[in-house]
DNA sequence: CCTACCGATCGGTAGG
DNA sequence: CCTACCGATCGGTAGG
């Protein structure tokens, strides 16, 4: 019953990258992975098998893709993502936290940009817009898979990432009680930012990259329907 | 290959009784069923399966649902529920389709109900208390599973429920294109439609019947975020 | 990471 | 609608 020791594991590995989610799965060299100077180059086929699990979830959908399809993907046979995740379960964990570490890197990195004269409107406009990049950016499709398949995930799972996603929404109250005191933001802010990121949150279902708005037009278009000009 | 001739149709059945969504299972009678006068008392066992699905399918997904599950919650063994329905496919875009008809009629429901003197912001909540009813209504699981099991659909299947969508979503133009038009929604009609329907429809990630908002206030915050004071 | 494999489950069917 | 069953697939493992 006990898994054999080895380099795989359950859980909590450090994303070797955080901006890995926005590149698209590397060639895949068919040939034996050349040895680096240190004994193991792991870490980049822990990623591969990220990459390539995202892009499949998101495609098909948790249950209906095989761990053998995710071998298939990046060149190996089907018993050998076991030898880097211990279950399936895991490797959809692994893609849905390095998801939230993207994001919550990238809404920092907004913020941080945001001029000292920013007002809220311009903090509200930069949190959108870096919402829909994770949501939308080409090849981001981690934190889709988070938002789609979370009924896969056991309850620790659950709980480990919900703290994650705490900190994540937890960036959008200050703004949004700024702009409800300023009479901008029209309904209670707990229910207002629900409202909201789940109307982003949406966006996944329908957005198309090659027609319809940009990412910008879809940011314009939720200030001018969430917020109102100020009094 | 070709199926016995049987009862079972494989998609357009119309629904017995269109407000069935809402309803429990029935009890589930564990004996014979009593013949009816007629020949046949199917329809009733249709029902009972479409149901059934419908609560399982919400619950665990349709991938994790298997035809076993669905049998056993409606008192039926393994085999039988092909009987009725020629696939497992076949069962889900029935619980998707009879959502969809239900959904059409409580939309329906809600703007006859509306007085002459109704303003647009009126119809704009009826529209939105209807919506939720449809999502958040005890027992209304069909239109929750056609939300998140969309890609389990055919081609075929989802053309033709594109139809009815199409149909919903229609109803809410006219209402967002006065409101647009009197400077009470500040967003291009269409993106607005998209916005607004997504934050609706995300509620089903988050809405606990047991805490929290009821559904009318629900409805008089998205009035508050979503519309502006008539100039 | 590959080879070879297992036990379990699943959608579906024949035949009554 | 039940009985009995099939072929396929799947997650996972031992052993190297």
């Amino acid at each position: 019953m006990k898994a054999p020791a080895s380099l795989r594991d359950d859980s909590h590995a450090p994303p070797s990258t955080l901006a890995t989610d926005t590149a698209l799965a590397p060639k895949r060299p068919r040939g034996r992975p050349r040895k680096t100077a240190l004994e193991l180059d792991d870490g980049n086929r822990r990623q591969d098998l990220i990459t390539a699990s995202a892009k499949l979830f998101r495609k098909q959908g948790f249950d209906a893709t095989s761990t053998r399809d995710i071998a298939a993907a990046v060149g190996m046979h089907s018993g050998s993502p076991f030898y880097h995740f211990k279950s399936k379960d895991a490797l959809l964990f692994a893609v849905m936290e390095a998801g939230m570490h993207t994001a919550l890197a990238r809404q920092a990195q907004a913020l941080a940009a945001l001029p000292a004269s920013a007002s809220s409107v311009d903090t509200m406009r930069s949190l959108i817009r870096a919402h829909y990049e994770t949501l939308l950016g080409p090849g981001n499709d981690f934190v889709p898979v988070m938002l789609y398949e979370h009924r896969a995930l056991s309850a620790r799972q659950r709980t480990d990432l919900a703290r994650l996603q705490t900190d994540y929404e937890a960036a959008w109250t200050p703004v949004l009680q700024r702009l409800h005191d300023s009479g901008q933001l029209g309904a209670p802010v707990k229910l207002a930012r629900l409202l909201i990121l789940g109307a982003l949150n949406w966006s996944v279902q329908w957005f198309d990259r090659k027609k319809g708005a940009s990412l910008d037009e879809l940011t314009s278009a939720c200030i001018a329907l969430f917020l109102k000009d100020k009094a």
